[in-house]
DNA sequence: CTGTATCCGTGTCGATACTG
DNA sequence: CAGTATCGACACGGATACAG
């Protein structure tokens, strides 16, 4: 969700936090830390008060922006097929034939 | 990768042990089984003896192949420059500038 | 052959409070 | 504004042993 919010160019934190709709600021530090240590992000800090930091895809993270989209493209596609599929499993040998198929 | 693994058709329990190299029963059967309850792999069983399962891709499984064979794609392409980028990574404010830039 | 059971270390994540 | 610190719950994964 971080580098497909930063598909549109530079976003400081605030923003980040805004558009990413529940996040909590430890997940979103952590997972930008973590695209930063993959070198899929970057981070520049302006020495102002207020401070600004801003986050930028590098080119590495540029080139993840295709194949991500067409993941992000299925799972907008076939999330309620998979949720429908979820809540009629079922593997309680008593109510389903999953163990011993009559 | 057990996606990926079915791609080629159905395979049984040992055949997916053994082209998923290093996997425990534990996991193979627990990423099985999750697969599964997302409706994305399907199980049969064949009562005989010794028993027999096959595991095969669901119509949904097989239209998540695309997306994750360019998703492989990139990952295969990039693993290299995701190592390096780790191995440069430094955030130790001694001996990096990342939280006080002169 | 096809799994299950158990122990255990680590990572992930939410919630909450606090800070330069 | 841009984070850090701490706690606690849970999931993930390896290792090992066992079972129908």
């Amino acid at each position: 969700m971080i580098v497909y919010a930063l598909t549109q160019g530079k976003k400081r934190y605030v923003q980040l936090k805004q558009e990413i709709v529940g996040v909590s600021p430890k997940m979103l530090i952590q997972n930008l830390r973590n695209l930063e240590r993959y070198g899929l992000v970057e981070r520049e800090v302006y020495l102002s008060v207020p401070p600004r930091v801003e986050y930028s895809l590098t080119p590495l993270g540029a080139s993840l922006m295709e194949p991500l989209a067409i993941l992000g493209e299925w799972a907008y596609r076939h999330i309620t097929d998979v949720k429908t599929a979820m809540e009629h499993y079922d593997r309680n040998p008593e109510t389903s034939d999953y163990w011993q198929p009559k």
